[in-house]
RNA sequence: GCCGGAGUGGCGGAAUUGGCAGACGCACUGGAUUCAAAAUCCAGCGAACCAUGGGUUUGUGUGGGUUCAAGUCCCACCUCCGGCACCA
């Protein structure tokens, strides 16, 4: 099996069969580039196996085809085997590209290998670096101190989005806070682009764009300014998205980390008390402090500020469930309608003011075991009692802002995409820092900012980054002003890296450009992208991003990156009898390498598709491959065995007809599963007929158009019977059949008939007949009769081709 | 807690979108072949019942509803999976 298929694969790469062409209409299908790991399992194949259906589908339908193939090649893992194995994450990454890549070709997809695009080389990472530059021309990439996520283990800097459950999303640390200097990318001036455009994506699974529009979490609210009750020219803003509840304001709460505390005229015992807690709180995890069932805690600062709307005077409490990234960084206190507020100022006997009335019945402060947070009726609100909530809510914003003490705000949960990491192996930062000129980016044609070689460099983490101690590296020049200066010693985030390689692969060898702008708009969008789900935010948003700010660039017509995006499920795999996502450390990966040679690339294919639709956890079984073999040989039989020969027979015309049809139709739907089903219909139609009736033959046209239809899934077969059948070229080169729909149109059909809904009877009759007489030949099938029982007809219905149903 | 998605034979899953529920496959049962086994081929296969030439009842998580007709549409509930989770 696989002596032979290798034969086709050799046969496809010396005849260029799938060289990408670039003329007439374009079908650019995409699967997510993997962390070259080495090996490669079932797990992997799966994603890569339904790109490849479809590059050969659409290539059979006369597109030009675009299926390139890369690696995400920059990232922790090649540091820490270097440091396990003692060998340098250069040497190991390109290793395993070249063994991944092996696999990849033994697979048979069907790739333009010309394209190939690695992170981790020069020649990739110089457009990285060429697109950081853009962005910190723009404003969009920029330095600033703050408190970040870091993880103990990694020992660098995590995304807010790399951070899951309080832990490092890698190895599973508890992260900690630490207040850093870091590069940011500038995401959030794009969020109402991010969150708008997802409309625009009807191509999306729902529950991608959903994730998505959940992450950047757009809120419309208000800005409201409190005074301090000791001065007349200080304030504090808080955000709300509920200024119906502002009469219910009893106390504030700011964030240990606001600035504005150490302003604050505290009394000397007070501000000790307050110190110490911002102390503690800021040694606090992620999880203790932010775990929704942590009790909420704070202290208070003897400073009072007045209520705009009341002039009543509302006591200030630092307290750490409030946020100091989110709105202001403090919040107007409302217990009786936010549970937050509420168990805070049960804690510490702060009172409850109602203010919204539930429609159906009456609450009061004093046996209130939670918040009301529900709309209803206002009360102790002044002119707006009375009204409901949700009027009272738009008033009193333009209230608000009409007195000039508050002002509607939007509020995004979405942060700023944190891009520095302190380790080795990752894009080098471009920027230079002069001390006369500050901090400048390195010239353009100075680029790429080379990573030093790797024997130079201690790369065991520190915390602190490697390439601090590379000497030569650090030490450079200004691009300024010519004096010495010192080089950004961070590498990037490897999201960097990956949120543009689909645009480099439309001209993936350019020296002079990152791409060529007609090349690049000849193929973008990508048509069809696949991927697991667990990259729908991270990996598609920060896509999204960039392709967005190179369009405002004018390099990119499109601001949408991916047309059509399906992500399919996971292969699982029993171990010690319980079900696992398959995977080398769990150690139920079944290894594509062996698998292919022993059993063939067009086995493990058909059994992937086979198992389960493409979009639904699968789990591999052994029973399923030998299913898939069985049927492939009664392929063959039926290919090399029934003999070639025109016969009388329609329903050999109707079945071909009907398995172009349903395939065709399966594809669009993604339904892989059941296009398989539609080829072993047919083989079972074919076996059958010729078990039954030796002098059974098959025309020779219809057996190349099953060759054809069947040629996206098992490509090797089909090019082997496709030889066999005395053709020449590949069957890759001819054109996918069009269903003849005439042939589809039985002579005679089998009506179902029904008395009150319930089936009676059946009746064949041909497909003229008119309806009175087929109404006339149902009346007398005696099970029909039995049950209409002489009782009176009140009317017949007849769905055309399908059935009768008779009410009595 | 909030937001999504899904519940169909012993199992994986079909159902042209309101028109024959269970396609296709696995497992299982019976038969052919074989000295025997494996492999292969043929047949059967939701459940219960009448009596097995055929027919009846029931059946798509639960309970209601709309309709000549519901796995499919509407309402309420249960269970499972996924995402977010002090975002004010």
């Amino acid at each position: 099996m696989y002596s032979n298929e290798k034969y086709w694969r050799e046969y496809w790469i010396k005849n260029k069969i799938f060289k990408t062409k670039e003329e007439g209409k374009k079908f650019y299908v995409l699967e997510m580039f993997p962390y070259p790991s080495g090996d490669l399992h079932m797990g992997h194949l799966r994603n890569y196996v339904i790109g490849d259906v479809y590059a050969r589908y659409y290539k059979m339908l006369g597109y030009s085809v675009l299926h390139p193939m890369g690696w995400d090649a920059f990232g922790l893992p090649a540091e820490n085997a270097a440091i396990k194995k003692e060998i340098s994450p250069k040497d190991w990454t390109l290793s395993n590209i070249s063994v991944s890549k092996n696999t990849f070709k033994e697979m048979g997809i069907s790739y333009d290998w010309d394209r190939e695009v690695t992170t981790c080389l020069p020649d990739y990472y110089k457009w990285t670096q060429w697109i950081f530059i853009k962005l910190y021309e723009k404003g969009l990439a920029y330095r600033k101190e703050s408190p970040v996520n870091w993880c103990p283990d990694c020992k660098t800097v995590l995304a807010n989005e790399q951070v899951e459950d309080g832990k490092c999303y890698r190895c599973g640390a508890e992260v900690i806070k630490k207040n850093l200097t870091q590069w940011y990318f500038k995401i959030t001036k794009y969020a109402d682009r991010l969150l708008d455009d997802l409309e625009k994506l009807d191509k999306w699974p729902e529950k991608v764009k959903m994730m998505q529009k959940n992450w950047i979490g757009r809120s419309n609210g208000v800005t409201v300014r409190f005074p301090f009750l000791h001065s007349r020219t200080e304030f504090i803003d808080v955000y709300t998205t509920r200024p119906d509840t502002l009469y219910g304001v009893t106390f504030m709460a700011i964030a240990p980390e606001n600035p504005i505390i150490q302003r604050l005229p505290m009394e000397e015992d007070i501000r000790k008390k307050v110190d110490k807690y911002i102390k503690t709180s800021g040694k606090k995890s992620e999880i203790e402090r932010a775990g929704s069932k942590t009790e909420k805690d704070g202290v208070f600062t003897g400073i009072y500020v007045k209520n705009p709307l009341t002039n009543q005077k509302v006591a200030v409490f630092v307290g750490d469930y409030v946020l100091a990234s989110y709105g202001t960084g403090a919040v107007m206190g409302v217990p009786a309608h936010d549970t937050r507020d509420f168990s805070f100022a049960k804690k510490y006997d702060i009172p409850i003011k109602i203010v919204i009335q539930p429609k159906d019945k009456k609450i009061n402060d004093k046996d209130m075991k939670d918040a009301y947070i529900e709309t209803g009726i206002m009360e102790n609100s002044e002119q707006f009692s009375g009204m409901l909530s949700t009027d009272a809510k738009e008033q009193i914003i333009e209230h608000l802002e009409k007195i000039g003490w508050g002002e509607r705000t939007v509020n995004y949960r979405l942060r700023d995409w944190l891009i520095s990491r302190q380790r080795y192996w990752g894009t080098p930062i471009p920027m230079i820092h002069c001390p006369k000129c500050g901090i400048v980016p390195e010239k353009i044609e100075n680029l790429p900012v080379l990573l030093p070689d790797p024997h130079k460099v201690d790369y065991i983490p520190k915390g602190k980054s490697p390439l601090a101690s590379v000497e030569e590296f650090v030490n450079t020049t200004c691009p300024v002003c010519g004096g010495p200066a010192k080089r950004d010693t961070d590498t990037m985030d490897t999201f960097v890296d990956s949120s543009w390689y689909y645009l480099r692969y439309s001209d993936a060898n350019n020296e002079k450009e990152i791409f060529s702008k007609d090349k690049l708009n000849y193929w973008m969008p990508v048509d069809l992208y696949i991927g697991g789900v667990e990259h729908a935010i991270l990996h598609l948003l920060f896509s999204r991003f960039i392709t967005k700010f190179l369009c405002d660039e004018g390099l990119i017509k499109n601001d949408e990156p991916f047309k059509e995006l399906f992500t399919q499920g996971m292969v699982m795999n029993r171990v010690n009898g319980n079900l696992e996502v398959m995977s080398k450390s769990k150690g139920n990966a079944i290894p594509v390498g062996p698998f292919v040679e022993k059993e063939g690339s067009d086995v493990a294919r058909g059994t992937i598709l086979f198992i389960a639709p493409p979009e639904k956890a699968l789990e591999w079984n052994e029973e399923s491959v030998q299913s898939i073999k069985n049927f492939m040989r009664r392929i063959v039989h039926t290919v090399e065995k029934i003999p070639t020969k025109t016969v009388e027979n329609d329903d050999i015309d109707y079945e071909i007809n009907f398995l172009i049809e349903s395939f065709s139709h399966d594809l669009q739907r993604f339904k892989l599963n059941t296009a398989v089903s539609s080829l072993m219909k047919f083989i079972n139609f074919t076996e059958k007929s010729f078990s039954e009736n030796k002098d059974f033959g098959i025309p020779k046209g219809i057996k190349e158009k099953f060759i054809i239809v069947m040629a996206p899934i098992f490509p090797h077969l089909a090019e082997k019977l496709w030889n066999k059948t005395g053709n020449e070229n590949s069957v890759f080169l001819e054109k996918f059949p069009k269903a003849d729909r005439s042939k589809l149109e039985k002579e005679e059909i089998e009506i179902v008939v029904q008395v009150k809904g319930k089936i009676r009877g059946r009746i064949n009759i041909t497909s003229h007949i008119t309806e009175e007489k087929l109404k006339e030949l149902v009346m007398e099938i005696d099970n029909v009769r039995k049950f209409i029982d002489n009782k009176p007809i009140k009317k017949i219905i007849y769905i055309p081709k399908k059935l009768v149903n008779i009410i009595v």
